[in-house]
DNA sequence: CGCGGACCCTAACGATCGTTAGGTAGGAGG
DNA sequence: CCTCCTACCTAACGATCGTTAGGGTCCGCG
């Protein structure tokens, strides 16, 4: 039984930014605790483990992109791949800036996750990754791509997205429409074969 | 003084394999030291610090990145931006793949330094992002890119390019030459005007 | 008024952390 | 043979780690 009581909530937040600034391993449970004012003890009242505080961080994480860019391409009557792509893009853009540091631990802290959650969310991020290849590969088919290995362009485009969670702030000068928009037209344009 | 004998060499070369695998917080001195075969207080011959032994590899990893990319572009005579950029996206690639986990620890561990030290890489991590992003500029101004704007692309490419000291191992399907290829073939086309 | 439950406390546990102190074995060079 | 040096050892330090046990306060609901 998960809890999600309201303290649970902010719990889950206040982890999320010392996970994102410090990493996980270098995060005690008594500076969660720190930062939430209460002490380090007072937190197994609501948490079985820190181990389960960083599953629900990067449970729900990995959920809003899988709905997010599950959402993007079911409103995408297109069958075109370009714009499918887009849709991805946009999607997974949106998710990153929207819960950058939730999006960050899940990208970059899944690994000191327990060995069968690791391969849980490690079956999940390839099933992601196989879906952007997916839709690569349908764009090569059609000719709308050309000149790449769907393997590598994939591996591409997915890194240079992940890596916004790790450099994304609010209080930037960026807003998430503009980054869309325009990691959109660059990886879509690096798929696209030169002009000649 | 900084030791350079062989078997701190050695101790460099596993803690690398450690702090890639698991993170430096999430590596204790002891880890170190069993693959070494050693006791772990026995590292202190050595190494004054554990920071120390993080900074060492740091410093090498950045060192690498800087001397190859200052040698391709001086290699480069040409002044075209594109062939530039392609010197500049080849150099790191062949860095990348030839130390993966030097690298990586470079690339994802240097938030543990000390503050000074953090502070320090951090600029040089600028000057290098400056740098890519000045051949992008330059591009831009004879027309040989478009449509961009110069610092998020900058962004999307080089997050692109340090992804791979975390995904590519030398057991892998795939030759440093060919991620090159791809990759330099990636980032000139994303920076390219769509064909009309 | 009584009671459950949400919430937090203090105290402490065994383990492990980075690090220091002091000592020993063996080989190289005089 | 003696000495220095490199390399490693054992033992231990204080600090901090994740976690458990048991108790207390206060509020809302009956």
């Amino acid at each position: 039984m998960i809890e999600t009581g309201a303290r649970r909530r902010e719990i889950d937040e206040v982890a999320s930014e010392l996970f994102y600034a410090n990493g996980y391993a270098a995060t005690s449970v008594r500076d969660i605790a720190r930062a939430l004012d209460i002490q380090g003890a007072s937190l197994y009242a609501h948490v079985a483990s820190k181990e389960d505080l960083l599953w629900s961080i990067v449970d729900r994480a990995a959920t809003a992109f899988e709905e997010a860019v599950e959402r993007a391409l079911a409103e995408t009557s297109s069958g075109d791949p370009v714009e499918r792509l887009a849709a991805f893009v946009e999607a997974h853009v949106e998710v990153a800036t929207a819960e950058p540091d939730r999006s960050s631990v899940f990208i970059f802290e899944w690994r000191h996750l327990s060995p069968q959650r690791r391969e849980a969310i490690g079956a999940r991020r390839d099933a992601y990754e196989e879906r952007l290849r997916g839709l690569i590969v349908d764009g090569l088919a059609i000719g709308a791509f050309a000149g790449v290995d769907p393997t590598l362009a994939t591996t591409f485009i997915l890194t240079a997205l992940n890596g916004i969670a790790a450099w994304y702030r609010a209080e930037g000068p960026l807003s998430p429409d503009r980054i869309a928009d325009q990691y959109v037209a660059l990886a879509l344009r690096s798929l696209s074969e030169d002009h000649p």
